[in-house]
RNA sequence: GGUCCCUUCGUCUAUCGGUUAGGACACCAGGUUUUCAUCCUGGUAAGAGGGGUUCGACUCCCCUAGGGACUACCA
């Protein structure tokens, strides 16, 4: 019976593995102060960066940092049906693009670095191998060779009796199988799962301790969980276990679609002997779907997808400010207070993250918060981030950009340093075509329609003599209470109000105000009736360029 | 069905038994500006419902309702 059980055992893992005494003292605990953490942030790799991923990295990252931890980035790549190539490179690199900096894990640049690798799950066989193994010799574990087919059976027999689904007691059949009928399967060449043969009691309670969620009281897991799949690679759960003890991870921030899995994972690591991790469960961030909340989804929600956010051409800073505001409510009080403070000098706190069931994605509150950044930059980061975002996303923008680089960031400087108000009309760098156009002379033309509105309000002949005298008095140099003197004598001479007052008070009096005589001028230089300061643009533009224009009325 | 979580302005949230229930975004109105974007001032707007406990409840307890998660050889 004893030698049946140790063949079984050595037909189920006939490699050469690692002991458990062996492996601890090949990742040893850290030597780190009671206070630092060590987190991490264990993405599957199925084809793209989910935006929860980013939130919950971000949080791990920061508290790891804070507290002069340690920040691993785990590819759980265990599901090799769901796995897409390139996306554990792709998380790598996004991290490092917001920000986000993985001490252990892959890098941007696709290397491993740390001591407690391999950090990639498929890599690490052999460790999970060594501690199946160990629990089959412990008898608290056994090979179940039940099919998909009977499993489905077996629901839907507890389904219509009205009993709990699962593998656990005695529906867990392969438990009570001897060793002799586990073999004679092996034989037949079928391939087993390998199953927790679990200890707990469903009708006993315990208690579970969650820094976000607080104590609560939930059922002990009876279900004989499979701790390794067919194909050798294990499950979730098991992995979890094992490399959150062998990395040493302190804290397990995840999203709390994990939170019904924590008994499971507490009795995993206690019959593994180890201590197991302090958890805070994040609530997702979530839509609104039909009147309903439902979490972002990748297949529903593009903004889901974290490329969606760089494609539109938000700065990163504005998505990880969005973020640590979700995070933190009373970030925004802290940034109010430390207007030109880097956002790492905030600190985190993980009590303050909601307790809510989960906040609803705000693509407003976003761009708010883009706009203020994006109204912080200098002309020369707006031209840099923008041409980055063109070559890649807009390549007519990326040329317009490139064609004459001082020109550009001229255009992009209008109200901007030294401004008391910078403009606060950017919220993406895909806004900033549209923004410049009319700087450009290659397609530049006035709406007829739009100078028709403008030639209602002025008759035509007037127009041209007003557009006469302006010039004959304009000089490109003139700062912007010369300019708007020299527009106003201009305007009164034709009968228009020096300003919006005069106008109000007596309009019999006159055509209009000055605001019309501007008008004129803003639509034939920009085909536009908004823009920023006429002043300015008409100097970034240049003699020639505002003479031209004008004259073509 | 079972287990568990959640519920304050439209949205994100503050309040940890005594507040005119605060802020931010959004929205509306007024003001400033040559237009717009700003900026300034003001405004609309909330404790799911019902029971308790208490001198007093958004806050503590219970019930109901609504929403959400999990219930795989997916994570």
């Amino acid at each position: 019976m004893n030698n049946n059980h140790d063949l079984l055992i050595k037909r189920l893992f006939p490699e050469e593995l690692p002991s458990p005494a062996e492996l601890e003292k090949k990742y040893p605990p850290r030597s780190l102060a009671e206070t630092t953490m060590v987190t991490r942030v264990a993405p599957s790799p199925t084809g793209f960066v989910h935006f929860g991923g980013l939130y919950a990295s971000l949080i791990s990252e920061r508290l790891a940092h804070q507290s002069s931890g340690i920040f691993i980035l785990r590819i759980e790549d265990t599901d090799k049906k769901r796995e897409v190539a390139g996306t554990a490179e792709l998380f790598a690199h996004s991290l490092k693009q917001y920000g986000i900096i993985n001490d252990e894990g892959l890098n941007e640049k696709s290397e491993e670095i740390g001591n407690y690798g391999p950090y990639k799950q498929s890599e690490r066989s052999a460790i999970y191998h060594a501690y199946i193994k160990d629990l089959l010799q412990q008898g608290k574990a056994y090979p179940c060779f039940a099919t998909t087919e009977e499993l489905e059976a077996l629901r839907n027999q507890q389904e219509t009796m009205g009993d709990r689904s699962g593998y656990y007691g005695r529906f867990a059949t392969w438990r009570e199988k001897s060793t002799e009928e586990a073999l004679a399967a092996l034989d037949k060449g079928f391939k087993p799962v390998i199953r927790l043969k679990s200890p707990g009691n469903f009708q006993n309670k315990i208690m579970v301790d969650d820094l976000l969620i607080g104590k609560r009281e939930m059922p002990e897991n009876d279900q004989d969980i499979v701790i390794m799949k067919s194909d050798g690679l294990p499950t979730y759960h098991f992995a979890h276990a094992v490399d959150d003890h062998l990395m040493r991870t302190t804290h397990v921030i995840r999203g709390n679609e994990w939170f019904p899995s924590l008994p499971l994972h507490l009795q995993l690591f206690s019959i593994l002997g180890w201590k197991a991790p302090v958890y805070a469960h994040l609530a997702p961030i979530q839509k609104i779907d039909n009147g309903n909340k439902r979490k972002l989804s990748k297949r529903k929600d593009q903004e889901a997808d974290l490329s969606y956010y760089k494609k539109a051409g938000y700065p990163e800073e504005a998505v990880i400010e969005y973020l640590l505001n979700l995070a933190n409510s009373n970030f925004e009080d802290w940034r109010r207070e430390h207007l030109d403070t880097d956002n790492g000098e905030f600190v985190l706190s993980l009590k303050k993250l909601a307790k809510s069931n989960g906040p609803l994605f705000d693509l407003i509150k976003l761009t708010d918060i883009s706009k203020e950044i994006i109204a912080k930059m200098n002309a020369d980061e707006v031209l840099e981030r923008s041409l980055v975002w063109a070559k890649e996303f807009d390549q007519d923008l990326a040329k317009r950009l490139e064609s004459d680089t001082a020109y550009s960031r001229q255009i992009l400087n209008i109200e901007r340093e030294g401004a008391i108000k910078p403009r606060k009309d950017i919220s993406r760098w895909s806004e900033i075509g549209e923004e410049i156009e009319y700087f450009y002379d290659d397609d530049f033309t006035v709406e007829a329609s739009l100078k028709q509105e403008i030639l209602n309000e002025i008759e035509p002949n007037q127009a041209k003599l007003i557009i006469q005298d302006f010039l004959s008095t304009y000089n490109i140099e003139d700062g912007q209470e010369e300019w708007f003197d020299k527009l106003k004598v201009v305007a009164e001479k034709h009968g228009y109000a020096g300003n919006n007052k005069e106008y109000k008070a007596s309009p019999d009096k006159y055509k209009g105000q000055v605001g019309t005589v501007a008008k004129l001028l803003r639509i034939l230089l920009t085909g536009r009736t908004q823009t920023p300061n006429l002043c300015a643009i008409m100097q970034v533009m240049g003699q020639k360029r505002v003479e031209k224009r004008l004259r073509e009325i």
